[in-house]
RNA sequence: UGCCCGGUAGUUCAACUGGCAGAACGUCGGCCUUUGGAGCCGAAUGUUGGAGGUUCGAGCCCUCCCCGGGCAGCCA
């Protein structure tokens, strides 16, 4: 599994100081191996495509191999299913999933006869005790732990009982094989810790073969050692189990040298969740529309919202790795996004909340039907090679609520009676009336053109403040538009009361109903992102034809200056 | 409470293992514009958590202190 091309250069990092390091020395035989170990219980999230960046970046920058495992320990939580949606989240990322994967379940047998071995070498145990006299026994911090009553049975009884747990013979929760280390230890992940547990649980591949099954520590440092690995890059929290990781693979006659486990900071975004747990609990509480609704950093809610999968490559890329805990920005990530966007995106006119305008001095053909022409408009101004796309124009048009005020502010330069606006890419209008209905709000706007003024520019050489997008009522597609805010109005959600629930933003959509877009959208492809100009970004959604999902807003700078006054 | 990890512009990261502290995002300013929202250009911002020490020279090495995080699942 290889790489894809990123435009963004890798910074430099401690873990790429390291890797060279260990080339320089000579270890591992100059080989680089790393590898990407989701759990099936979930999907992949933004944070996983830093772990991902990091694993296949340093792979491929010494011409190693990042291997994908599953790390499927645990037959409680796992499905085949999630299985098969981290690979299509991977493949989307834009890392072809080449080969069969790999699974740490391919090594339970392994595994088990290495227990029997540190068995043998009185280093594991049986221990009959339920987990309650366990944790109790296992003491905390600054208070020594106390030795359980089995640890020093005889090596042929703990063989007896371990392959009687095995064979089934027990009932979960009744024994659990123990490495014998030390109960006193700083470090209280090397209190004993379990290696084995008893689950009746059906696994989503070794099926009912297995009664009994490895925790994380005895699986993962092993896994990697099996398969070559020589740097095993991992999150922080894991910092303390580095000790045991290495004390179980210094005991273990090993095909390869020993792997490094290598922490990192996780990833944390403003204004989002990253915690399986709590992503878990908005789908299943209803909060959002299910694992891809647009508003969850979800890899497949990113996607539907429209964010390119290069964008948060090159995200990924540019953040890099520190051992520092830390927070980037949303707007960081969305500087990516539009960076990317305003590259590839196609431009489109669409009126979000409609206003009728309607010119009075618009002509007719002979049969008295109001004349209607068609524009050639250019699809993207930064790159003329995506070329134009016709825009038919009446009497009749749409524009935006907001562009047009019967009284407006100083530096208001959109429409307002008396006003000479250019209608983009058509002709220059001026307001010359409008209409209100009982409540007094406007409800059509009359203006005249000038047509000298076509394509959209005057031969007398006269300026407009202002350039506004349009579409014509007679040609306009009907469409929904859903608006998102973030997901959590604070910052840091949870950081005043706890909870991070109490932080959600109740109106992070909107959806609007009655949006009008120009006909050419018509042909837009169900997850390709346009852009409405002078709006935002907008993804059409894969499965729902007329709805799109705002993507990101434009940099607004009027919004600015007004938030400044 | 014991042990471990961390602390560099507002934010996130760099700084060739001791040699003039830089970049991006944000902010501010300017230019340009048939997207007021695209685009382009420029600027400001630091007691490198604090105090000592070693050194010709410390963000980097040493000591103490302060602050933040992690660890007491048969989760990963």
């Amino acid at each position: 599994m290889t790489a894809p091309e990123s435009a963004v250069p890798p910074p430099s990092n401690f873990i790429r100081d390291i890797v060279v390091a260990d080339l320089e020395a000579g270890t591992f035989a100059g080989r680089v191996t790393t590898r990407f170990p989701p759990e099936p219980n979930g999907y992949l999230h933004i944070g996983h495509a830093k772990a991902i960046s990091l694993d296949y970046g340093i792979a491929a920058e010494f011409g190693g191999v990042c291997n994908l495992r599953f790390d499927d320990t645990n037959p409680d939580t796992e499905e085949t299913s999630f299985v098969e949606g981290i690979i299509a989240d991977l493949r989307w990322l834009g890392y072809p999933v080449e080969s069969d994967p790999l699974y740490a379940s391919d090594y339970f047998e392994q595994l088990y006869e290495w227990a029997e071995l540190l068995i043998g070498k009185r280093l594991a145990y049986v221990d009959d005790q339920d987990g309650d006299t366990i944790s109790e026994q296992r003491g905390g911090f600054g208070r020594p732990g106390i030795e359980s009553p089995f640890r020093n049975r005889p090596v042929e009884e703990n063989l007896d009982l371990f392959r009687r747990m095995r064979a089934g013979e027990f009932a979960e929760g009744a024994r659990v094989l123990r490495a014998k280390i030390d109960m006193q230890h700083q470090n209280m992940q090397m209190r004993d810790p379990i290696m084995y547990r008893i689950r009746a649980a059906h696994h989503h591949r070794t099926h009912d073969a297995w009664n009994i099954y490895p925790t994380y520590d005895w699986a993962h440092g092993q896994s990697d050692a099996i398969e070559g690995v020589t740097h095993s890059l991992c999150t922080l929290e894991f910092d303390s189990n580095r000790e045991l990781y290495d004390w179980y693979l210094s005991h273990l006659p090993l095909p390869f040298e020993a792997p490094k486990q290598i922490e990192f900071a996780r990833l944390e975004l403003t204004h989002t969740v990253m915690a399986k747990r709590k992503l878990a609990r908005l789908v299943a509480d209803g909060i959002v529309d299910g694992w891809d609704d647009p508003r969850l950093p979800t890899l497949r809610g990113l996607r539907r919202r429209g964010y390119p999968a290069v964008a948060i490559r090159d995200f990924a890329t540019f953040i890099g790795a520190a051992r520092t805990n830390s927070r980037h920005e949303i707007e960081l990530l969305e500087s990516f996004v539009r960076r990317e966007l305003n590259r590839v995106a196609q431009r489109r006119m669409a009126v979000l909340e409609p206003l009728k305008l309607v010119i009075t001095n618009w002509p007719t053909d002979d049969r008295g039907s109001p004349v209607v022409e068609h524009f050639e408009i250019a699809n993207n101004p930064e790159n003329a090679d995506d070329g134009v796309r016709s825009v038919a124009f009446t009497g009749e048009l749409f524009i935006e609520r907001d562009d047009f005020m019967v009284d407006p502010p100083k530096k208001f330069f959109r429409l307002s009676p008396g006003v000479e606006v250019r209608l983009r890419g058509a002709y220059f209008v001026t307001a010359t009336d409008f209409v209100t209905d009982a409540s007094g709000a406007v409800v059509e706007v009359h203006a005249t053109y000038d047509p000298e003024t076509v394509g959209g520019s005057a031969p007398d050489g006269r300026k407009v403040k202002s350039t506004m997008h349009w579409v014509s009522a007679d040609h306009a597609l009907d469409a929904r538009v859903a608006l998102y805010e973030r997901l959590f109005s604070a910052e840091v959600p949870g950081e005043a009361t706890g909870d991070v629930f109490d932080d959600l933003d109740p109106e992070s959509r909107r959806m609007l109903t009655e949006c009008k877009l120009e006909s050419a959208l018509a042909e837009t492809p169900g997850g390709e992102v346009v852009q409405f100009e002078r709006v935002g970004y907008f993804a059409l959604d894969l499965r729902e034809p007329m709805l799109f999902h705002r993507t990101v807003g434009l940099r607004d700078e009027w919004a600015n200056i007004q938030r400044r006054r």
